[in-house]
DNA sequence: TTCCCTGCAAAGTTTTTGCACTCAT
DNA sequence: ATGAGTGCAAAAACTTTGCAGGGAA
């Protein structure tokens, strides 16, 4: 990933060129990503994170924030089926990575595929259906679980 | 698919031989799903649908069925994003379908490919993790929702 | 100053649970 | 007859909304 700084940079000019304001709010959750580029935050994981810094957020502030910064396109909601939606810093102009999912400690992971990419015209072809985006999901276990299960 | 009466027993079969029962519940919904086969179910479409037949039958006893028939691998759990899970006929081992969901209306089709299964021992070697189902779905816009679009 | 944004509390949605009663086996 | 299964209502878990007050531009 690019510097840091400039990162931020990018993001809060996007705010301002939306016309959103760049409140202490919004600063320190995309802080927390930044913090936490590796992991997968919840809302709820964010709003723990947030309050040491920020003890007086509301929880539905950080839910209109990662709607916000969702549709902006900075950040990217996923479904892990773990019952909340989980954001990460988008990639869409990155390679294509896709979450392997460990159904016995939840943890995510990631692997990089370009594969898909040529089936999206087999799928137009096929079932003229005008496919803009995909999601692919591997379960299984990681290698920790692996040899904790057995 | 095969012949609808030999399903019925098949399933009938599985839910006895782990010593469920087979209430007029259950039956119900089996049959529910037997005549939307092509539709991808949620627990408040069954129950709807099912409120014509057995007007009595509970929402919680539609989710413990649906719960226990995913358990036993005659249903499969999908999560397409819209904020419930829905079930069709599982077909593990069957031809490998993934869907293909239109972000205009939500309507849900299917498309079969086996291109992953090769995937899986890649991610093996690479990461170390052990795939044992994968969960790939294709967003865009169906055919109809193109043409309504522009 | 303007009105976007926020915190709080209440409500919404989907799903789960507790409990006493019922029925398939 | 017996415990798995059920309906009902209440609760749980996650998220959204309404509103009045507050702060970024």
């Amino acid at each position: 990933m690019a510097d840091e700084q400039e990162i931020y940079q990018v993001i809060c000019d996007r705010l301002r060129n939306n016309s959103y304001k760049l409140t202490p709010q919004r600063q320190t959750i995309l802080r927390t990503f930044m913090d936490n580029a590796a992991r997968h935050l919840s809302a709820e994981d964010v709003y723990s994170l947030v309050k040491h810094e920020y003890p007086d957020m509301g929880l539905a502030t950080v839910y209109r924030t990662l709607d916000l910064l969702a549709e902006l396109g900075i950040l990217q909601k996923n479904d892990f089926g773990d019952g909340c939606s989980r954001y990460e810093f988008s990639r869409k102009n990155e390679h294509h990575h896709h979450h392997l999912i460990c159904l016995n400690c939840g943890e995510v992971s990631e692997f990089d595929d370009d594969l898909l990419e040529s089936l999206e015209a087999v799928i137009f072809k096929r079932n003229h259906f005008k496919v803009v985006d995909h999601d692919l999901k591997f379960l299984g276990y990681c290698q920790k679980c692996q040899s904790t299960l057995e």
